[in-house]
DNA sequence: ACGGGCGTCTTTTTT
DNA sequence: AGACGCCCGT
């Protein structure tokens, strides 16, 4: 009882133990949050012995819920294992496959995120013959996805008038899709979140079981929740009335995707007898820091006035350094890395790198490359949307769903086995004829005539993989069966015959996939392909299994990320990037001041992940598509911060400066800091090397012979093969 | 069928 | 500048 409450203050210990009856807890930035979440798990097991699979915390990243998972286990042990930890669309997944055919939904549905989507997208216009240049397909899954967030999509008993507000293409392609989605039994992000509120609604003893099944219900984030997000909550919570939501106002970032920033100023009229307690004392961030975050914040009319405390008192002022390009920027915050590790012994970990957009990280990543910072990206390039792991999953979904006809597309003549355009043509227009599936048509003997070599190649290869499937249910079945499919489909055949620099790194992410594969069978052995195939398709920011590998201390590195990703995390040392006006606050979000707000709530939250010190950096000149250059001005929210809070810096790039013209940037020798070098000699494994482009990296495999020889060299995260006679290389003694 | 070369367009944030 | 898609030559 007294470790429950131990290093609480006293509203989160209210907090703690307030178990009956709605709890709403407004957390500002720092305040102890995921502690009181943790904590009133613990409470709620240890203290009032409810059983922990009663308890159901809902997140909104993997990230976020892996890591309240792993608390509560560090914190109370085994039990914690039994809490129901999961993201909004896991949870969703989770009740789906259970219940869904309830309303006629398939318990191997496949999820199909937003490539699957446009590929699909991409079909349909060609088939309703539209250009898919005009109409672009990732804008066309962008306005689905709008559509299918807003609450009108949910209410409204005329689905054609919505339509109508669109261009006059829209509806006939939603409609498309839609039924496209049914026939291939496949659900998209957003569906996962409407079926179930569909399923919620229209089946009562279902609802009455998962409300027997989860007694007391938490919601993390609940700034950022949308309608169906909302009313899943309340289905779940309506009986019990246990439901305990956190957030904060001003950190929500998420209205483009449907949130709505009144599901939690709302909560106390939707809910009776409310109790609400409000965490403001910051245990995270120095004075300056929040001093800064506030003031800036306090730019927002839209917002819940509130003051936060600070506990951690005085520190150093925010370091503002404006640079002269891109470059520089890049430059200077890697320099200060460098220079911070050395004066005041942190580690690479103590240190995040934010920004406005995925593109902008590559400059961050190519510097730290050149020191031999070893970093990680989150959310940006990932694993799994790597050609050849789609490839693989792509055989494994179809082997999964024979339905899924997106899937299939993917992997008929992937490697290339003789079925071109024009089989494919057939085969689809066979079956819409017979109104059968594609798979039926080419198994079930539908194509007259003389068979294709290559399409019957393609029914065994499914056909031995479908037994498979069938077979055993040993321990190492889905690996096994990876493995399988990776052989038999000639795919493994086809890269490894290719014998390019190229393909050996892909052969490398085939068994780092099905390595993944082998660690996911033994945390969850009792998992078949479906369930496999249905968690990794909503793990988007799974880290990349292939990093690190050859890294003393793989946590130990400097993070990457957007400013989205960044909520909910902390580190002593942040710098915020390319605080320049039309990147951040981003132009597409200047034109309300609705939009604008939500920027400087995103700035508020990067600025208070910062324990110790903040740098924000801006860059006077960016280079734009085309090689031009153009002039931005600092970001407004730099004129925000009070004077006296900032320490002026400023930083010229060495690397690279303007040429004469003034339109381009010009790349200056890059001089590598070899302590002695010798041309002709031979490399050896495990020789340190500076490759000019990639910078210091280290060789870990050398393969042939004469002037075939192979030289596979690590980058930090990265891993490159070259051939020697086109490299050249200096090596480091 | 397939890869190289060339022309096009590019830029928001994510489960 | 770089990614991507399309067309053409093989």
């Amino acid at each position: 009882m007294n470790n429950l409450l131990q290093n609480l203050n006293e509203r989160q210990q209210e907090a703690v133990c307030h178990t009956e009856g709605p709890l709403l807890i407004f957390a500002g930035a720092g305040s102890g949050k995921t502690r009181v979440i943790v904590h009133r798990i613990a409470y709620l097991i240890k203290e009032k012995k409810i059983p922990p699979y009663k308890i159901l915390a809902v997140t909104f990243t993997n990230k976020a819920a892996l890591e309240m998972k792993n608390r509560v286990i560090d914190f109370i042990g085994p039990a914690g294992y039994s809490v129901f930890v999961k993201t909004f669309h896991a949870m969703a997944v989770f009740i789906l496959r259970r219940h869904g055919e309830a309303i006629g939904i398939s318990n191997n549905f496949t999820i199909y995120d937003q490539n699957d989507q446009q590929t699909l997208l991409k079909q349909i216009l060609i088939d309703l013959r539209l250009d898919p240049k005009k109409i672009k397909p990732a804008s066309l899954a962008n306005k689905i996805s709008e559509l299918k967030d807003q609450r009108l999509y949910l209410e409204t008993k005329n689905l054609d008038l919505l339509l109508a507000d669109y261009s006059f293409n829209f509806a006939p392609i939603f409609k498309e899709y839609q039924k496209r989605l049914k026939e291939q039994e496949a659900l998209d992000f957003n569906d996962l979140l409407l079926k179930t509120v569909e399923l919620l609604k229209a089946k009562e003893e279902i609802l009455k079981d998962l409300q027997n099944r989860w007694k007391y219900l938490m919601i993390d984030e609940y700034q950022d929740t949308n309608y169906a997000q909302y009313l899943i909550a309340k289905y779940l919570s309506k009986e019990s009335q246990n439901i305990c939501v956190v957030g904060d106002d001003d950190q929500s970032i998420y209205s483009w995707r449907g949130a709505d920033i009144r599901n939690i100023l709302d909560f106390e009229q939707d809910y009776q007898q409310v109790k609400v307690i409000t965490l403001n004392e910051n245990y995270r961030s120095t004075e300056p820091i929040l001093q800064a975050a506030s003031a800036i914040i306090k730019n927002n009319k839209d917002r819940k006035e509130k003051n936060l405390l600070s506990c951690q008192g005085d520190g150093e002022k925010i370091k503002w350094c404006q640079t002269n390009n891109e470059y520089g920027e890049a430059e200077f915050v890697i320099s200060s890395i460098l220079s911070k590790k050395n004066r005041e012994g942190l580690k690479n970990k103590d240190f995040a790198i934010f920004y406005r957009t995925n593109a902008q990280s590559r400059l961050f990543e190519d510097f730290l490359r050149r020191e031999n910072i070893p970093y990680r990206v989150v959310g940006g390039l990932k694993f799994y949307a790597r050609k050849e792991i789609k490839d693989i999953l792509a055989y494994l979904r179809f082997i999964s769903n024979q339905n899924d006809k997106i899937s299939m597309l993917r992997v008929i003549n992937n490697p290339p086995r003789g079925i071109g355009r024009v089989s494919v043509e057939k085969i689809r227009a066979l079956a819409q004829k017979e109104g059968v599936s594609e798979w039926k048509i080419i198994n079930d003997g539908y194509l007259i005539g003389k068979i294709s070599k290559g399409i019957e190649l393609f029914k065994n290869i499914i056909n031995v993989a479908l037994d498979l499937n069938e077979e055993v249910p040993e321990k190492i079945k889905l690996s096994k069966l990876a493995l399988k499919v990776f052989e038999i489909s000639g795919y493994k055949k086809n890269l490894e015959e290719e014998k390019t620099l190229e393909s050996h790194s892909r052969l490398d992410n085939i068994y780092a996939l099905i390595n993944s594969i082998e660690d996911y069978e033994l945390t969850n052995p009792e998992a078949n392909l479906e369930q496999f195939l249905q968690d990794i398709s909503l793990f988007t920011s799974e880290e990349d299994p292939n990093e690190n590998f050859d890294l003393k201390d793989k946590d130990d590195v400097v993070t990457l990320m957007t400013l989205h990703n960044s909520k909910g995390l902390e580190f002593p040392i942040v710098f915020l990037t390319g605080l320049e006006e039309n990147t951040f606050p981003h132009k597409f979000s200047l034109d309300t001041e609705e939009e604008l707000e939500e920027e400087r709530r995103l700035c508020y939250v990067g600025i208070t992940r910062a324990k110790e010190e903040v740098f924000l950096t801006n860059s006077e000149v960016k280079r734009t598509f085309g090689g031009e250059v153009e002039y931005q001005s600092p970001s407004r929210f730099l004129f925000e911060v009070p004077k006296d809070l900032i320490e002026l810096k400023s930083f010229r790039s060495s690397d690279f400066r303007f040429n004469e013209s003034g339109q381009s940037f010009q790349q200056r020798e890059f001089k590598p800091k070899v302590v002695s070098r010798s041309n002709n000699s031979k490399f050896s494994l495990k020789d340190r090397v500076i490759h000019p482009k990639y910078g210091v990296g280290q060789i870990f495999k050398i393969e042939g012979t004469d002037d075939n020889v192979k030289i596979s060299i690590s980058f930090g995260r990265a891993r490159k093969t070259f051939l020697e006679k086109y490299t050249h290389l200096e090596k480091i003694y």
